[in-house]
DNA sequence: AATTCATTTGAATAATTGTTCAACTGTTCA
DNA sequence: TGAACAGTTGAACAATTATTCAAATGAATT
C-alpha cells in the first residue's frame, strides 16, 4: 500500500471507489486483456493478421506483402501463435499460416468499424 | 521494395497475394488501428478505462484504486486522453475522468467477453 | 497574499520490444 | 549425399515507453 498516502482522503469518495472495486477484474484476467491488445498494437502484426483474416499465407508471401524481412515475419508470427491468435500447418517447404479461429476476424472486423465510425 | 528478394518467386502464389494486396487497409487506417490497440495494450491503462467504463473518477482516487503515485496515473491518463478514450472535467480542485463515449465501452466489453469464450 | 491540496509536466531511468544479422533446422529435389 | 530453399532462432542494437522524482500549475481556503 505504498501509495494509498497519494492524497488526502477527503477527496477520495471512499464509498464509489469500493464499489468500482468490486466490480474490477481479478489481476491474471487483466493481464491476459493486455496481453490480447498489446499483441494488436504493432503494425505488422495487425497487418499480418489482416491479410491472413483474407487469406491462408506462408511467411515468405508475408514478407512479399508487407514488403519486410522473412525473419522479421517469423519473429511477429511467433509472438501471434504463441497467444493463439494464429496457427499454422506445414506443407513441404512452406508453412502456412491462418487465423486461428472465428474470434480474431471479428474481433479485427469489429474494431475496424469502431474505428470508421 | 528492399525485401521482395527474400524468397524466390516460385514460392510466392502471386495470383493470391495480388488478391489480399487488393484488400488491405490503407497505411493511415492500419497505423491508427494499432495506436488503438496499443492504448488498450497495457495493464495500468487497461484498468484505469476498466474503472473509469463503471464510475466517472479523480486520478486521485484512481491512484488509490490501482495503487499506483497519482503522476503514473497522470501521465496515462494524458495518453488515452489524447487517443480519445477518455473526457475530463474539473470541479474545484478536482478532475473528473470519464469514458470519452459508448465505443470505448462497448469495445472493452465485447473483448472481455471474447477472453472469456 | 499565503497556504494547502489535486493535478500536471519534463527529465531521467529502467524495462520492453521490433528489426537486423548471421547461423541453424528441416524439407525437397537432383 | 549434397545443393537449394523456406523458415526459425538467438544475440545485438535501436527505439519506444512506463514509472519515478522533483518541480510547477491551478483552484480553494484561511
Amino acid at each position: 500500500m505504498v501509495h494509498q498516502e497519494a492524497c488526502k482522503s477527503v477527496s477520495v469518495d471512499e464509498a464509489k471507489v469500493a464499489e468500482v472495486a468490486g466490480k474490477m477484474l481479478d489481476r491474471d484476467a487483466f493481464y491476459r486483456l493486455s496481453e490480447m491488445f498489446k499483441a494488436l498494437g504493432d503494425g505488422t502484426r495487425i497487418r499480418i493478421l489482416y491479410a491472413l483474416s483474407a487469406e491462408e499465407l506462408c511467411p515468405c508471401e508475408l514478407a512479399f506483402l508487407l514488403d519486410m524481412s522473412m525473419s522479421a515475419i517469423s519473429h511477429q508470427l511467433r509472438t501471434l501463435r504463441s497467444l493463439g491468435f494464429v496457427r499454422d500447418r506445414r506443407e513441404g517447404k512452406n508453412v502456412y499460416y491462418s487465423l486461428y479461429d472465428e474470434h480474431v476476424r471479428v474481433l479485427l472486423k469489429t474494431t475496424v468499424e469502431h474505428m470508421k465510425e
